[in-house]
DNA sequence: GGAGCGCTGTATCGTATGTTACGTATTTTG
DNA sequence: CAAAATACGTAACATACGATACAGCGCTCC
């Protein structure tokens, strides 16, 4: 079976002509990078013509140019997308339910943050300690607790915290509270929710920054975003996991707190009073 | 120190106009691959203009959107070069908020799952398997939403699953409909809750099977669980963390799902029929 | 409420890029 | 050794890609 390109031309070398097979050691030997450059600066590199490169990647059984490069690009993508840690580490022995499913998560977590900068959440943090105006959450089917867990949180350490639940007539209505200082904070991941895409609109059209948590597939909710976090979600089970956006929800949650440190304490102090 | 695109961006995100962030975070989604495409593909990806994705890549720097092209690439060869280091968020100098947190969470998974044997999840997921009972689930303060996200899923693929929420005389009352062939799970963690526990022992009296997820110094409900898992909670924040019990729930969910498959797949297709 | 500014998309343009035709060189075969 | 076939490069071509000018729109600030 051959998956690689790299598989195709060890397969075919033998039977190219000398010129293609300047081109083929070119790009073998620096894979797959000279693939992805123009066909000119491929064959100056190779030593050959343009043409010849042209043949080249014709052997090769693609119908043109552009063909094979986005070939290298789907292979690279998939090469970038299991990390390398997962080749690094062994697939852990006795390959249980377990061990699969939480490789799978911690590879997500790291991944996820890898796309997320300090500067990024701090942002995002600043904009939710912000207490001119209100904070509201929602999430879709699936993902609505998580928007709960934060809303629970966040309502502790400061006030106007509100989580939109129920009837979609319920929350649809709360729009008319939210204006330009209010943050919208919505959860949608695939299969992306219809009503939560209106309402996201709806609430943008207010003036309401939209703080999005989805998947790296970007729910269309993206559009009308401030700030986007982009979740990976692919787990080998039958469904996606929520667990990378979990661990970045409690991280915000973290640095939320931090900021409001002294009027957060004081008001858990009063909290715990009331109790 | 700026080295990646990815980090310029992040640095610059702040200021961009609307558009331009889009461009800005459907590449940070799936990066970098989709840079090295079309401007014309990049520009429908991140639902914008093609002439919004070159002020875009003007705006990080570059002369021209080629350039901006071999700077990505050059990144994917170092990065290809050695898959061990990877550059793009270099280990937050300064001690952002975002590692220790991370690495702190990651930690506490693999800590968690160390203490979890393959055999006590799948016992758990054929006890919740069984249709031959309801499935209640309630959870605490802050660990309620866990509760909810397990429900959400597992009502999906079997019937009879019961999220306890409300007040508590609402869910003490739903005692009456529990017996011995029906499963709690329930969600506690530090502060335990006394509401939770008096319910947890009603429960077990009534011959109620108690799964029982909780920290690592275990509630005392533990002495009525027939299953308990203790999940790591410590991090370096003013709060608990409840991610490793997510990913403990999120390996369930998936357990129960494969076991129930057969009926599971049917009764998804019926739902699907239903919407 | 009006004027100014900044952002964004449409339409157009120039050009770099991939492609092809053709002539020359090189190798192969009878 | 001659003749044919194959391989390769030069040069002209067409397409599609990136770049730019311009107009419409919304927003902010007087």
């Amino acid at each position: 079976m051959i998956s690689s390109i790299a598989e195709l031309i060890a397969d075919r070398i033998g039977t190219m002509p000398a010129g293609e097979r300047r081109a083929a050691q070119t790009l073998i030997a620096s894979y797959p990078m000279i693939g992805l450059k123009t066909v000119a600066e491929f064959s100056t590199a190779a030593g050959v013509s343009s043409p010849t490169i042209l043949r080249f990647v014709a052997r090769l059984g693609f119908q043109n140019y552009p063909e094979f490069q986005s070939s290298l690009q789907d292979e690279l993508a998939a090469q970038l997308q299991s990390p390398a840690i997962r080749t690094l580490n062994p697939p852990s022995p006795g390959g249980g339910t377990v061990s699969p499913m939480l490789e799978a998560t911690l590879d997500n977590m790291r991944e996820t943050f890898r796309h997320l900068s300090d500067k990024q959440l701090t942002d995002i943090a600043a904009r939710l300690a912000d207490r001119r105006g209100k904070t509201f959450l929602i999430g879709g089917r699936f993902t609505d607790p998580l928007a709960r867990y934060m809303a629970a949180h966040l309502a502790v350490i400061q006030p106007d915290v509100f989580h939109l639940a129920g009837q979609e007539s319920m929350w649809r209505d709360r729009l008319i509270d939210m204006g330009k200082r209010d943050v919208l904070v919505i959860f949608d991941i695939r299969r992306y929710q219809d009503s939560l895409v209106r309402f996201a609109e709806k609430a943008h059209q207010r003036g309401v920054q939209i703080v999005l948590f989805t998947d790296q597939w970007l729910s269309p909710i993206a559009r009308f975003a401030r700030h986007v976090i982009a979740g990976r979600t692919a787990v080998p089970s039958a469904w996606d996991s929520s667990a990378a956006l979990f661990v970045v929800v409690e991280t915000l949650i973290g640095a939320v707190t931090r900021q409001l440190e002294a009027d957060g304490a004081r008001r858990i102090r009063e909290m715990e009073g009331l109790r």
